[in-house]
DNA sequence: GTCTATAAACCGATAGAC
DNA sequence: GTCTATCGGTTTATAGAC
């Protein structure tokens, strides 16, 4: 607990979390296999080998990159307003998940296709994380579909799993691309179609 | 016009519709940038060298690839039954798509952050028919919203990008690993909730 | 046209000086 | 711990024999 120590280690923890937002940012822009290490170690300004005396390659670099962000959204459901109905704090995951991905700081999901999701799934810190929020989703989902505000006509599983793929739907950065719409546009856009759906409501 | 070189030519094309089935299936499998040519070669079973005699590049390879799905996409718009409602007709387009991501024969969207997607956008052939399935699917999505079936509170625009994407949904595969749905409960879960919405239905 | 062999470039990871 | 320089492996693409 000796006060160089512990600046020592302060220091420490700053410097690898400017590498992960680059490595996050990264990520969300080109993705874990066109993301090279060069660029990670140019985008902050240290070398290659500096790198690798913090992370030890570049799978884990990736992984930590992903438990940050999970650590992130678990802060984000941490401070929902306890009172607000469970379809509400699922509304609002996806609307501040849609948002970081129009900010170009959301990664894309490990889909089965991708070198790093064998990584991932067995990095404790990372799914210790991501067993977290999904418990928090599935208790706010099934208790949506008992209230009757989400439809008991999904599994919750797909429902779960909808929501999850909404924060890197390739939907956002399209309609960013024409520049027809603002961010906050597309932000409802995508909540409101994923939760509303396209056809017309009956009411 | 001689039998010959006829002969040689079909031979030339199915030979060419070989090559290109395997790179649909790695395209679906592992994604433009960890597909290899030698991976290509391999499933084809003939030497990386012969495949250059055929394409001249990864990328036009790939390109190649994309079109032939394109033109199985076309075929299928061409054979809807004309008395169908168009959002029938846009709801088994999806079906049809999703039917044949989890038979993993349905490459990913060129996402922006693809190294393929500036070859695409410069490639006529890939164009010109997305632009004519473009505009199969926004004349259905314009008549449906007219006719009252799909809500009118959606761009059009936005209509078309949901479509597309619910295509490489990452759903299907997440669903599909999971082992709990049939090929066709996914199918229709995914068209379901695109079409349908999470939320409950208030009538 | 198909093959083997190889060129040329790139990338992840490491050695060794400071 | 950070740097420069480099290794070892992989990948796209081509040369040249058959």
């Amino acid at each position: 607990m000796e006060p160089q120590l512990t600046l020592r280690e302060r220091q420490h923890k700053l410097r690898e979390d400017v590498i992960l937002q680059a490595v996050n940012r990264l990520l969300a822009e080109k993705g874990y296999d066109l993301m090279t290490v060069d660029e990670v170690a140019a985008m902050v300004g240290i070398a290659k080998a500096s790198l690798y005396k913090h992370f030890e390659s570049k799978e884990l670099l990736a992984a930590a990159a992903m438990v940050r962000l999970l650590d992130r959204t678990l802060e984000v459901i941490g401070t929902l307003p306890p009172s607000a109905a469970p379809v509400e704090k699922l509304q609002a995951v996806v609307r501040w998940a849609v948002r970081e991905h129009l900010r170009g700081e959301m990664p894309s999901l490990p889909s089965t296709r991708s070198a790093l999701r064998e990584t991932l799934i067995n990095h404790k810190p990372y799914t210790d994380r991501l067993l977290k929020v999904t418990e928090h989703l599935s208790g706010w989902i099934e208790a949506a579909q008992t209230r009757g505000a989400l439809s008991p006509r999904w599994p919750a599983e797909a429902v779960l799993y909808t929501i999850f793929a909404r924060a890197c739907d390739p939907v956002a950065d399209y309609l960013q691309d024409g520049g027809a719409y603002s961010d906050e546009e597309i932000v409802e856009l995508i909540a409101g179609t994923c939760f509303a759906g396209l056809l017309a409501r009956p009411s």
